[in-house]
DNA sequence: ACCTGAACACCGTTCAAGT
DNA sequence: ACCTGAACACCGTTCAAGT
């Protein structure tokens, strides 16, 4: 398998003076808002720069290309629904496991859905960009935070193997994923939370009775 | 939300000498095994035609666009899936629910699992490609299959919803991509059948008993 | 009927010149 | 310290010319 050729992600420089942290953050934004007008495949780092009111010169000095300009995007917005996560298992800690897991499931659909549009803009990106490492980082941190949880729930005896967490995690991840971008036949988010939850309370219920 | 600008995406002619139908075959072949050794970002309609063995034009005359290219390849590899899923339906019919739901996923896994370097490369390129049209379209062909095949079971009185199944297919669908895309931490593909497999059954139980 | 490959348009990226 | 935009390289796609 080949390793990805990421080149590098990371910020060219850190904007030292007012006028450049005002202008790294109008071309973030510019780059969402031209994703969700023009779509991924005509976002192009001149149209950015355009919109940014930049020139492509001044993107470029801040992004050494465009992968790390939609890299930023993706990590920023991954980083919430994390963090929406992590606060809702940190919420739940004491509480019986199906209410734990009701608490964590809300807390992922709802911290997607707040903004769904860019949601699913970026799911297109996200394989061009070296997304999966990043979903592999937040993933990780995730379950973390579910661990933690899990260990306070009082109707479990011993926590659950890690593996067991990880399919959690990725069949509520794919399941949303399918039904952002349309998949799924158009359910009520309502619906969709409803599922994911018992999902989520019966899959865990079952590993914890020794069920694999 | 736009609608995709997908294009023609269908063969631009078909091949009526036995000339052409090797070409056509030596170029989607070629695009595989460049997928796999260059990349998704190398992956150059030149590169195909040089591998291919033909000149772009050639590439040209039965693609209309690279796109076209990649949905082919696409289509033709999860169609294998697919029919992978509905054998395992037939063969389980009339089974116990549980039984069914083995062998339902034991198949997705298997056949995913086979070639799960392509299923790897197709990843990466399924965004670009309209992938998701396709699918949803799969998914609907596994779905209806999946319905059939409950309606046999003898300890299950009415069938579920549609969106009960829908879950389960996104949350398996979306666990499988986790662990080919190196999301998930290694775990072995027999862990991973056997997780997924109780995931289903416990929920599956779950929606009988009227739990959501 | 099928194949070739030079030519064109477009986009990512750079860098010399400006303030 | 930051910005500009013309210039370059590369890739998708076409089409006139070949067999």
């Amino acid at each position: 398998m080949r390793a990805e050729a990421v080149g590098a992600l990371e910020p060219r420089k850190t904007p030292v003076q007012t006028r450049s942290a005002v202008t790294v953050k109008s071309i973030c934004e510019a780059t969402i808002q031209v994703l969700l007008s023009h779509g991924a495949e005509r976002l192009t780092t001149t149209r950015v720069a355009d919109r940014a009111g930049v020139s492509v010169g001044t993107l470029y000095q801040y992004f050494p290309n465009k992968r790390a300009l939609l890299f930023a995007v993706l990590k920023d917005h991954l980083g919430k629904v994390t963090q929406a996560v992590e606060e809702a298992c940190e919420r739940a800690r004491g509480k019986a496991l199906g209410e734990m897991m009701r608490e964590m499931v809300e807390a992922f659909v709802d911290a997607k859905m707040v903004r769904a549009d860019i949601s699913m803009g970026l799911y297109k990106v996200a394989a061009d960009v070296g997304g999966t490492a990043l979903v592999k980082r937040e993933s990780l941190r995730m379950r973390k935070a579910v661990m933690r949880m899990l260990e306070t729930a009082p109707d479990v005896e011993r926590a659950p193997e890690e593996v067991a967490v990880q399919m959690m995690q990725a069949a509520v991840g794919g399941a949303m994923r399918s039904v952002l971008e349309g998949t799924t036949v158009s359910v009520p988010v309502r619906d969709v939370r409803g599922h994911l939850v018992v999902l989520c309370q019966s899959y865990m219920a079952a590993v914890m009775r020794g069920r694999v």
